[in-house]
DNA sequence: GTCTATATTGGGATAGAC
DNA sequence: GTCTATCCCAATATAGAC
């Protein structure tokens, strides 16, 4: 911040950082083919060749910066996951529902991260299912046998539509932290708080996981 | 189709409509900005220049293209809704849910329609919100009132925050049929039907709507 | 590692003949 | 209403000076 932009020397970090924090902003609000590198280059104040010379072509600046802002929240995760299983054989559902949607909406230090998120999943197939499953398989497999556990009584085929039918959820607050006003009924909450509700997230992702269960039943 | 493409008259409705045709599934495929006119363009097997003349702008192709797709789904939607309130005063939670969803994923004549709604609410905001609003408050309001009806309990507030978390997951089901194989599990289903498991999405909603009211508690 | 300048391509939109 | 041709601009990417 002090230094002058043309400081030749050992800031080359700095300048992949702020390309990369630009383009979580840029692509997490309008999209991978409606952002430019100029546009990311001028929002970094960078010129726009270093964009090049850093990540090579978009697509891989795109997958760089996904990696990049899913690294923190994917360590949350597993940190979390790795707590409760410490604490008990099987944690309870809502407690593994909870350590896999409560980061991706704290990340502070990111706060684009949730709208990036949501943008990736809509791009076309081929550029995003093959990067969704290289940043999120890893984990992925983890909460899948967490859920699996605590919830014996699914076939997995069932398990894994469920666990879809969240994810839906879960990106689709992401994308808009209010849900828009498509009822005709004017602004739900008072106060627009700037983080979605997360609460109602868990809720309704436990309920839908855990319904025609035992365990559901008992809710 | 037995009349070639240089027939000058009374073809104009034919070609609107194949543009629209190629409109919606481009633009369901590949979103917006990625898709060009010029793309459309040789898809319908039209000119170029027809696609302006038929409809002024990119933009407003596609608000023309969400328009007729979306279209007959709402009709049905709202058919279905009005059936259900002449046999009851207050129908079940399950039949508004499933009148409400169904219709989406039946709409066989369009195919494409599922994921064209997907990349809409996808687009930058500017973009999506005033079209999805435009295209989708009457039958919002409609089912909105229909399932408070049927969860006098739940607070407004509360209740919008529920039909948010459906619509994700119905909308994340409409772009990806099959759940993404983030576990390593391979596929889920021994025959990879064309058509996505809308049982497993009515069941995952109802019980994520109801949870906590009486309601819940019986099921 | 950073910049200027540019090659090259493809986009939306339009003018004007037919 | 439909076509050809074109304007004008923005995009990615790269070459080469510093």
């Amino acid at each position: 911040m002090a230094q002058s932009a043309r400081t030749p020397r050992a800031d080359s970090l700095a300048t992949q950082e702020r390309i990369l924090q630009s383009s979580e902003k840029l692509f997490g609000r309008d999209g991978y083919s409606a952002t430019s590198l100029r546009a990311i280059a001028q929002d970094a104040g960078v010129n726009l060749a270093a964009a090049h010379y850093h990540f090579g072509s978009k697509r891989r600046l795109l997958q760089s910066t996904l990696r990049r802002s899913v690294e923190p929240i994917n360590r949350e995760r597993l940190d979390r996951l790795n707590g409760l299983e410490a604490r008990a054989q099987c944690p309870t559902l809502e407690s593994v529902v909870r350590a896999f949607v409560e980061p991706v909406f704290e990340s502070l230090p990111t706060a684009a991260f949730p709208s990036l998120l949501a943008r990736v999943f809509a791009e076309p197939t081929s550029l995003s299912v093959p990067l969704l499953q290289e940043t999120f398989r890893p984990v992925g497999s983890r909460f899948g046998a967490a859920l699996a556990r605590a919830l014996p009584e699914l076939p997995q085929a069932a398990l894994a539509m469920r666990i879809h039918c969240m994810i839906g959820a879960m990106v689709h607050l992401a994308r808009f932290a209010e849900p828009i006003d498509l009822l005709g009924t004017g602004p739900s909450r008072k106060h627009a708080s700037a983080t979605p509700d997360v609460e109602a997230l868990i809720d309704f992702a436990v309920a839908g996981l855990c319904q025609g269960t035992a365990m559901g039943a008992a809710h």
